[in-house]
RNA sequence: GCCGAGAUGGCGGAAUCGGUAGACGCGCCGGACUCAAAAUCCGGUGGGGUAGCCCCCCGUGUGGGUUCGAGUCCCACUCUCGGUACCA
């Protein structure tokens, strides 16, 4: 046996076997405990950063630990395949999209080899592949038939110089972060899925998660969705037939509405702009402005007049830009004296504060402060006069019901999920339209609708594929030319890794044997979108009879992100540290050592060239002191009995440490501190000089025990290392230590010993000593004497096996 | 503003049932080996007092409280990080 470690040897040694051996392929074994283990798969870009090393690391360990644990595990990987950049590197290289991304896979499934993953990649999968997207067409017409997706004319950015529309997210200071042209509100036709429809169950559903998921994650969700109770009020418009109708969650403020305001771009304002230059330039100018908080708030009557619902007093309508057109109904009833924004464009328009509801302790609202924005108790109300807040807005609410003027309503701040894009390099929306049949779904028979890999993206469809008879009437039409959003890919890739190679069902019981994931990890970048979309198509496919139970992943963990100099590891900030050169120099077990050393998975990892080192010299330690220890040949085993108290010693400590690091890695997932107490294990077995049969014994006991407890964390050392000493097969098919309550047993024990809950001496006391016994050798200590002297013991508190608290006065 | 998480040595972090704060690693200091260096090994390392570590005092963001005993529980603050926001 090579004496040094030598890394690259090691690693090659262990992934030949296991690739050999087949040793992570997943069949699915009915009656066994299964557990589905899954990382966020990655997208493409062509390199691992830090970040995936860190990630993919966390998750093999815990795939591993639960393998040891007996589970049967299936973790696969896979490729988040369609996106922009492959587009762009298109176009700036002249390259294809296609080609371009398998290129990068082939470069990054390469590296995660190398780092020794576990994965089943044999269920691999990439989004890009038409037998992946085929499916994810199937599905989208099945929403099609049943009302879940449907297609309107919605305001998108759009810019005209590269004729596309662009996310939120790629318009800079309103320009179009490519072109730099001026981006432009469009209406344009999009494809919607209808999201809204499961708000309620995506927000009810959360509890199932309470406990498994991070608080914070299931709070973001909830702030995302944005439930929030009020009522609907309608108010008649003079001259107009149709009412105008609000949202608001203080109907108890009623009373107070002094005006009305509606957003730029609410149809009764662009129809009155229409006729009116004033109005209209108003209108263009506020929609060209980024939305803001604490920018002015501005507004331009409309000339129209509301009537109150309940005293049919005159309101002016006025059109104001801080009410948004995406929420509520795009409207408000504006009652200045309890919104502070209301109450700032009253000010500014010199528009009248009627103070409905007065503090319910008594004191005065000051009206010319701010708006009372508190709930209290009503005034100038009328018959409302007297009540609370709570009480008034539901009398009132009940008032408006019976005169059919408004009732009670749950909104939402969820849209509806726009999921098409102008894009090239994405699934192809399978719809044709047809002049005379309008929209109609490509026929299963004929899916996939195949991108078509050979055209560069810059140039235009050929007609070839854009023309298709229509399937319903046989007449000319045209296909639809979107794509969808590459979240849609990624809302149901963890299903289809059961199924992966299903030629004719998106998803087969293998499905249902495998979901839900037990436990996902992934970025918190994720919290909201991601993890929001695919608990939706969860429920979706759920509701086709493809899935069973409620949610898609059982258990989350956010690992934190890799930091360099305080502030997050990335290309644009130069402080990247590339993981390949590392693995070169130092081996994958040392790089996924560190990455689960330095920090809980959880919080943010400060990179530490120095904590790399540390980590490696703990390999070396290790490696030498097993390869010397295998030196000295074998051992024969002794009964415990002859142990000498050194020896019986040492073995306690070996048990303490398997207790202490199935439980923190089996409950918390911190292989940080598991690692740890091996690490002192190792330091104890280094300064255990005994080459008796009894004691070499027990160093073997030691290291096939601290072997099986790193295998998670450095798995090619720990294979190398437990065929060269001679255990019994592969050290990844072994069952986690079990801690052996006989060896924790001590028959003395240190025992602290504090006077007024102050530590002033430490005992030596037999383990089973009793309250008594350990009060009077407390008493007897000569260190504990200098401070109860001269003072009355008055009370005494008995910890067994821990402490002895005297608790002394003066006399 | 609102919501969430957090604050422990020079640094990353231990101590998650209220019971010896600072495990483990890094860094630093001293020593061994060496012509020398690297590597490796051994010892020390919260601050202060002090005849060296025999001991004593202080110490887990700040100020109070509960308790025999608080990093841990309660109240009030400060700061940091993350998310989100004219959401009616």
């Amino acid at each position: 046996m090579q004496s040094e470690y030598v890394p690259a040897a090691v690693e090659q040694e262990a992934q030949a076997y296991w690739d050999a051996h087949r040793c992570f392929a997943a069949p699915e074994k009915p009656g066994a405990r299964k557990f589905y283990c899954l990382s966020m798969f990655p997208y493409p870009s062509g390199r691992l950063h830090m970040g995936h090393v860190r990630n993919y690391t966390i998750g093999d360990a815990i795939a591993r630990y639960r393998r040891m644990q007996g589970d049967q595990v299936l973790q696969p990987m896979g490729w988040d395949a369609f996106g922009l950049p492959a587009e762009n590197a298109a176009l700036e290289r002249r390259v294809l999209p296609g080609a371009w991304t398998r290129s990068n896979i082939r470069a990054m499934r390469e590296q995660l080899r190398k780092l020794g993953f576990g994965y089943d990649w044999e269920r691999e999968l990439a989004t890009c592949d038409p037998d992946y997207y085929r499916w994810e067409q199937w599905f989208f017409i099945r929403l099609y038939e049943k009302g879940a997706a449907y297609r309107k004319k919605a305001l998108v950015n759009w810019d005209p110089a590269d004729r596309t529309v662009l996310a939120n997210e790629q318009v800079i200071d309103g320009r179009g972060w490519r072109s730099g042209a001026l981006v432009e509100q469009r209406e344009v036709a999009q494809w919607f899925l209808r999201i809204t429809d499961y708000a309620e169950q995506l927000l009810g559903d959360l509890e199932q998660l309470e406990g498994k998921w991070p608080p914070q994650v299931l709070q973001m969700q909830r702030n995302w969705i944005g439930r929030s109770r009020g009522a609907a009020i309608r108010f008649a418009v003079d001259g107009r037939d149709e009412p105008l109708e609000v949202f608001t969650t203080r109907p108890d403020t009623l009373m107070g509405t002094t005006y009305m305001a509606l957003a730029p771009g609410h149809p009764l304002v662009q129809e009155i702009a229409s006729k009116n230059n004033e109005l209209n330039d108003f209108i263009k100018q506020s929609l060209k402005q980024a939305e803001s908080e604490g920018r002015d708030k501005l507004g331009h009557p409309t000339g129209l007049v509301a009537r109150h619902p309940l005293t049919g007093e005159p309101l002016p309508v006025w059109t104001a830009n801080f009410v948004l057109m995406e929420y509520g109904s795009g409207a408000v009833m504006s009652v200045p004296a309890h919104d502070q924004r209301d109450w700032e464009f009253a000010k500014a328009y010199d528009l009248p504060i009627r103070q409905v509801v007065a503090p319910g302790d008594g004191a005065e609202a000051d009206m010319e402060a701010g708006a009372f924005v508190e709930y209290g108790t009503l005034v100038n109300s009328g018959e409302y006069d007297g009540m609370g807040s709570e009480e008034a807005g539901a009398a009132i609410v009940e008032e408006l019901a019976k005169r059919g003027q408004g009732e009670e309503v749950v909104r939402y701040r969820l849209h509806d999920w726009g999921v098409s894009r102008q894009r090239r390099w994405g699934c192809p929306v399978p719809m044709i339209h047809c002049p005379a049949c309008g929209i109609v779904p490509v026929p299963d028979a004929d899916l996939p609708v195949r991108l078509d890999e050979e055209l560069p993206p810059a140039e235009a469809l050929p007609e070839a594929w854009l023309n298709a008879a229509c399937p319903r009437c046989g007449g000319a039409a045209r296909r639809d030319t979107d794509t969808f959003d590459t979240f849609v890919e990624s809302s149901w890739y963890q299903a289809r890794f059961c199924s992966h190679d299903s030629e004719d069902a998106m998803l087969d019981e293998r499905a249902r044997h495998w979901l839900p994931v037990d436990q996902y990890i992934g970025g918190i970048e994720h919290a909201i979108l991601h993890l929001l979309y695919a608990r939706y198509f969860h429920k979706l496919m759920r509701d086709e009879g493809l899935v069973e139970g409620d949610e898609p992943f059982a258990r989350l963990l956010t690992q934190g992100m890799v930091l360099k100099d305080g502030s997050k590891m990335s290309k644009s900030m130069g402080n990247a540290v590339d993981p390949e050169p590392l693995i070169e120099r130092y081996g994958a077990d040392t790089v996924r050592l560190f990455m689960l050393f330095a920090s809980p998975p959880e919080h943010t990892l400060e990179w530490s060239d120095s904590g790399v080192e540390g980590c490696a010299r703990f390999l070396k330690r290790l490696w030498r002191f097993a390869c010397d220890h295998a030196q000295g040949g074998d051992v024969a085993s002794v009964p415990e009995a002859e142990l000498t108290p050194p020896q019986q010693e040492l073995r306690r400590r070996l048990h303490e440490t398997i207790r202490k690091a199935g439980n923190v890695i089996g409950r918390r997932h911190t292989f940080n501190t598991a690692i740890a107490a091996n690490m002192e294990l190792l330091n104890e077995l280094l300064r255990f000089d005994d080459a008796s049969a009894a004691g070499r014994t027990l160093v073997r006991e030691c290291l096939s025990a601290m072997l099986r407890m790193l295998a998670p964390a450095v798995p090619h050392a720990a294979h190398v290392l437990w065929r060269e000493l001679g255990f019994d097969g592969a050290v990844l098919g072994q069952p986690w230590p079990e801690a052996d309550e006989a060896a924790l047993q001590q028959s003395v024990e240190r025992i602290a010993v504090q006077v007024n809950g102050k530590v002033r001496a430490e005992l030596e006391l037999p383990t089973d000593a009793s309250e008594d016994e350990a009060g009077q050798a407390a008493r007897n200590d000569a260190k504990v004497l200098r401070h109860i002297a001269g003072k009355t013991v008055v009370r005494m508190i008995w910890v067994p096996h821990k402490l002895v608290n005297l608790v002394v006065r003066d006399g």
